[in-house]
Order: C-alpha cells, then sequence, then structure tokens
DNA sequence: TCTGGGGTCCTAGGACCC
DNA sequence: TCTGGGGTCCTAGGACCC
C-alpha cells in the first residue's frame, strides 16, 4: 500500500454544450441543427447555451438573443427547461460519483473526481475516462469531455482542450509545456478586465507572464489576482476549488420587458421577490440576517444597497420592509429601472443555535406562519398562496 | 447589437471596541 | 510638536464563472 505516496490524478468531467444536448438527445430530430437555449427571440434576454452546429454561426453563450437571431434566423430557439436539465445531471452525477473514491460537483454539467491511487484498482486513468465518456453517450446521449492532470486547476484546462467530445491528459511533467499552448487571457479565472490589463502591459504570451516574479505580479494585479497569476502560470493550483465555502447568499431577480417607474407596482415585485427569496431559504432549512435589494437602471448603471438586521429575518413581510427602504435609499424615484432583485445574505442553517436572540419570541411566530405557507405551497405547487395582508397593503 | 439569472470571492473604507 | 493599533463587522463595488 503506497497510495500516500501515489501521483495525484485529478479528472475535470465536463458534459458539452449540456442544456442544448440534453434538448437534442429528447428530441432526435433536433440532432445535427443549430438549437439555442436562452430568452424568447423577440424579448430581453441572453442565449444560455447553445449546440455545437450553432457555434459555428458565431453564436455564444451570454450572447444577447437578439444578436443570435441575426446570426442564425434559421436556428431552432426553445426556452430553458432548467427541471429537466437538473433531473439529467443528477443522474450523470451519480454515475460520476461512483466513478472515484471523491467527487466534487461543482456546476450543473461540471465535476472534478479524484482518482489518486487507484490506478492499480481501476487502471490507467485514460481508460477510466474512456469508460467514463462511453457509459454516458450510451446511457444519455450526451457527449462528455474529461481533462486529466495533477491538480483540479490544469484538469479543468484540460477538458476544454480536446472539447467537444474531449479527452486530454497532462502527464506529469508535461504541465508547463501544455500551458504554453494556450494564451493568458485563455486561462480559467482571467476575465476581461485582466486581459485587458495584461494586453496594456504587453504581456501576450505564457513565457512571457512566467518571467514575472510573485511580487512584481501582485504589485500589478493586486494581492489576490497576482498570486493567482503566478501559481496558473507555473502549473500549480491556485487554490479556486478547494470545497467549502465561507458565505452564502440567496437571491432573485427580473428584468423587465420594458423599463418602469411605477412605484406601486416595482413594490409588487419586491414583494413576490422577496417571497421566493424567503421560500427558498425556509426550504433549504436556513436562516439569514442580511437584505440585498439590486437595481439596474435604463443605461445598465447597477447598484446593490443592503442592510444588517438585530435579528434573524422572520418573515417575507420583514424582507419586503427592508428591501423598500432601500429602493427609496437607492433609486430618485424618476430614472426608469431596468431590473430588480432582492436578496438573503449572512445565511446560517436554522438549527443552528447561538445565543438566543433579543427578538426570538416575535421572529419564531412569524417564521412558523412562513413555514407553514411554505408547506402548503410545495404541496399544492400550482396554487399561488401569498399573503392577503401584502398584497392589500401594497395597493394602498 | 443591447446586454439573464444565480452565485462566489476580493478590496477598501468606515464604525466600533478593547 | 501630531495622529496607537489591531480585530471584526458592515457596506458598496468590482471581477469572474456557469
Amino acid at each position: 500500500m503506497n497510495t500516500a505516496s501515489a501521483n495525484p490524478v485529478f479528472f475535470h468531467a465536463d458534459l458539452d454544450a449540456f442544456f442544448a444536448s440534453v434538448e437534442q438527445s429528447d428530441n432526435l430530430s433536433l440532432k445535427g441543427k443549430p438549437v439555442i437555449v436562452g430568452a424568447t427571440p423577440g424579448k430581453r434576454g441572453v442565449v444560455s447555451a447553445c449546440s455545437y452546429e450553432a457555434r459555428t454561426f458565431g453564436i455564444r453563450s451570454a450572447m444577447p438573443i437578439s444578436e443570435a437571431v441575426r446570426k442564425c434566423p434559421h436556428g431552432v430557439y426553445l426556452p430553458v427547461r432548467m427541471d429537466r436539465y437538473i433531473e439529467i445531471s443528477n443522474k450523470i452525477m451519480h454515475i460520476l460519483e461512483e466513478a472515484a473514491p471523491v467527487m466534487m460537483q461543482i456546476s450543473i454539467d461540471e465535476a472534478f473526481l479524484d482518482l489518486t491511487g487507484t490506478q492499480r484498482l481501476l487502471g490507467p486513468p485514460a481508460m477510466v475516462a474512456q469508460q467514463l465518456k462511453k457509459r454516458i453517450k450510451t446511457e444519455f446521449d450526451i457527449s462528455l469531455s474529461v481533462g486529466i492532470a495533477s491538480n483540479k486547476f490544469l484538469a479543468k484546462l484540460a477538458s476544454q482542450y480536446g472539447k467537444p467530445d474531449g479527452l486530454y491528459e497532462v502527464k506529469p511533467g508535461e504541465e508547463e509545456t501544455f500551458l504554453d499552448t494556450m494564451k493568458p487571457a485563455d486561462l480559467w479565472g482571467v476575465g476581461k478586465k485582466t486581459a485587458e490589463r495584461l494586453l496594456e502591459l504587453n504581456i501576450t504570451t505564457m513565457p512571457a507572464l512566467r518571467g514575472f516574479p510573485e511580487a512584481l505580479l501582485v504589485t500589478l494585479f493586486g494581492k489576490a489576482c497576482g498570486s493567482f497569476l503566478f501559481q496558473a502560470v507555473h502549473g500549480l493550483d491556485p487554490g479556486i476549488f478547494s470545497g467549502e465555502t465561507k458565505s452564502q447568499s440567496i437571491s432573485s431577480e427580473t428584468t423587465f420587458e420594458r423599463d418602469r417607474r411605477d412605484v406601486q407596482g416595482l413594490k409588487k415585485v419586491i414583494l413576490a421577490l422577496s417571497h421566493e427569496v424567503m421560500s427558498r431559504l425556509i426550504e433549504m432549512g436556513k436562516k439569514a440576517k442580511t437584505v440585498v435589494l439590486k437595481i439596474r437602471l435604463d443605461n445598465f448603471e447597477t447598484f446593490q444597497a443592503q442592510t444588517t438586521a438585530k435579528h434573524w429575518l422572520c418573515s417575507t413581510e420583514e424582507v419586503y420592509d427592508i428591501a423598500c427602504r432601500l429602493l427609496e435609499k437607492k433609486w430618485n424615484g424618476k430614472t426608469p429601472l431596468r431590473l430588480l432583485g432582492v436578496g438573503v445574505a449572512n445565511i446560517v442553517s436554522s438549527d443552528a443555535h447561538f445565543q438566543p436572540e433579543l427578538f426570538e419570541e416575535k421572529g419564531t411566530k412569524s417564521q412558523k406562519i412562513e413555514e407553514e405557507i411554505f408547506k402548503i405551497r410545495s404541496k399544492y405547487s400550482r396554487i399561488n398562496i401569498t399573503k392577503a395582508r401584502l398584497i392589500k397593503r401594497d395597493q394602498d
């Protein structure tokens, strides 16, 4: 038994064009066609995912749907069916979970697998990956790309390398050679701003970036970003996918079909968003202290404001009241709004009992009501129960 | 050309406390 | 001539990802 000294082996498994692939495997007539999943053409919104056939027309995720229609007018435009994608994702993730001693799901269509020390039992990593790909293709008719490397960060880059239907292994000792096939801007974690800054500094290749000492990168890019670049370019894991998360937040937001400034109507939207967020919070068995309001103006300028209560938030009504006060604080009441969002932060588990809170009595009662409403709602999900008093007061 | 929705993490300044 | 200083919480904004 020498597993402790075994070389680390990580997989990054990534389902190709996941939403579009599910649509194509659910409806075989869509195979080979440019499938675009996202907002309804003619309305506000973006592309959530698109098939590889659609990509040949220049369509990409997050592109405005209007632009997609212009580039590919004959494409098949479909709405997002999140429930269905989650259903398929759960089944596939279960298979991945069984394939390795440690599995870590990082999004609906991606996971890391730690196969360190399994070679004697399972065979060479590339063979294990091949088997996984085959199984998922057979059972779900969806292609999986796999990257294999000595750490998670490199595995993630490797899975992108051969997409779609890719399988790429970065062998120990070949880390920097592999990295040098790409540009600094291609690194996961380097977005638009950092890419621009790199270009300004005339850092356009990996070897060039590697020539910078860490201290200098920290001076140029800031502590977190500088260290990140240094680790990444040397093939070390910058530790982005370490696992546990410190804080948590839940939010719900909506972009209006047309910008609006009708205060009473907007407050009704805040009420609905508050209700949505509190329902999810209770469903997750959590409680929160902070309310966050997000607004986006007609010119796309976006602001957030937040208030932390002295006690645990106990009802939709309370979240609504705080959010309305934040709206009054952040908005002049005249500029048309494009988006409104409500969120809660500072979340902990409901059963985590710290010291008793000052308003425990009152809070507990309101929360009980909230929980009951939620139970009924989930039982009869089509019936939309809202609190009549809130609606009535809102109409005053 | 007009830009969704749901998140996480980092930074920096101010308040407050010992 | 001076301003302590360190820790923690809160807030707003920014960058990034799927």
